[in-house]
DNA sequence: TCAGATAAAATCGCGC
DNA sequence: GCGCGATTTTATCTGA
């Protein structure tokens, strides 16, 4: 491929992946947009969406927020172990 | 049980937000990686990956913007013939 | 400059902004450098440079994490307050 | 004061880096600034920063490679000519 | 070369 | 409507 795309079979290949890149790409849109609704329809309902953005991404990263502390634990240690 | 500040109603409508939201991001999560799937075969069949990126993104934005775009990229580039 | 670059003038000020804009991206290049051999140094001392980015980030983030905090704390008892 | 787990030395040079890095990194950040006041200016000037960047990021690569990659595009745009 | 981490850039949504 | 801040996406870099 470092050239040129020599035959059909490689341009069908390339349609191909272009198409199911799109077609994901789109379902992902409409995802997004039904995560804007949402968002919406909480925030005529009285809820400030910032919070609610905030409290979603805490329980995310909350797993990995527990396995970072213990990183950080170890990393200090680390840390001060130093050279030989 | 810490004294109730708001009534059961909009603890459960602010429940049910916030489960939809990780259920739909839960979707998109899926989905991205269904993408990265794509682009690593591609990658793997020898295509470019960056050249498919900005194919797609090119297909993706309104003609009119994509030409202007592209008119403006010669005509700075052209004011810059020579320099340096 | 919706279409054109169309005096001398303006030519003059493009050049003179990309030439800027090279300078300074030139001195943060060397910046970077410079990092990299303080990091590099480090290692061969017998530090872990990974361990050293996560302490210089934690450093960093410190006062944003306590901020970080205590819009938290507001951010729960604003959660539910919900609806009027 | 907890038990001594390295020596005086060690720590140190670990102080050392560490205010190294943070000299540079507060460096780099000015630098970072003043690019940015370089694009607010070239905007209100009326240029399009996108541009500009793009512009910048060409001039910075290797021309067979930037060469290369315009190839590609041209080739895959080719292929996908009429899908769609 | 590859994946995983880091940094840069573009996009989106808000408030002024 | 416009900048500004936050999010997401893209690109670069490092280590395995």
């Amino acid at each position: 491929m470092t050239k040129e795309i020599v035959n059909q079979e490689t341009r069908d290949q390339l349609i191909k992946y272009i198409e199911g890149i799109e077609n994901y790409e789109a379902e992902k849109q409409e995802i997004v947009e039904r995560l804007k609704e949402i968002y919406d329809e909480a925030k005529s309902t009285g809820f400030d969406v910032k919070v609610i953005r905030k409290i979603v991404a805490e329980r995310k990263k909350d797993p990995a927020k527990l396995e970072e502390e213990q990183y950080l634990l170890e990393t200090y240690k680390d840390a001060l172990k130093g050279v030989k």
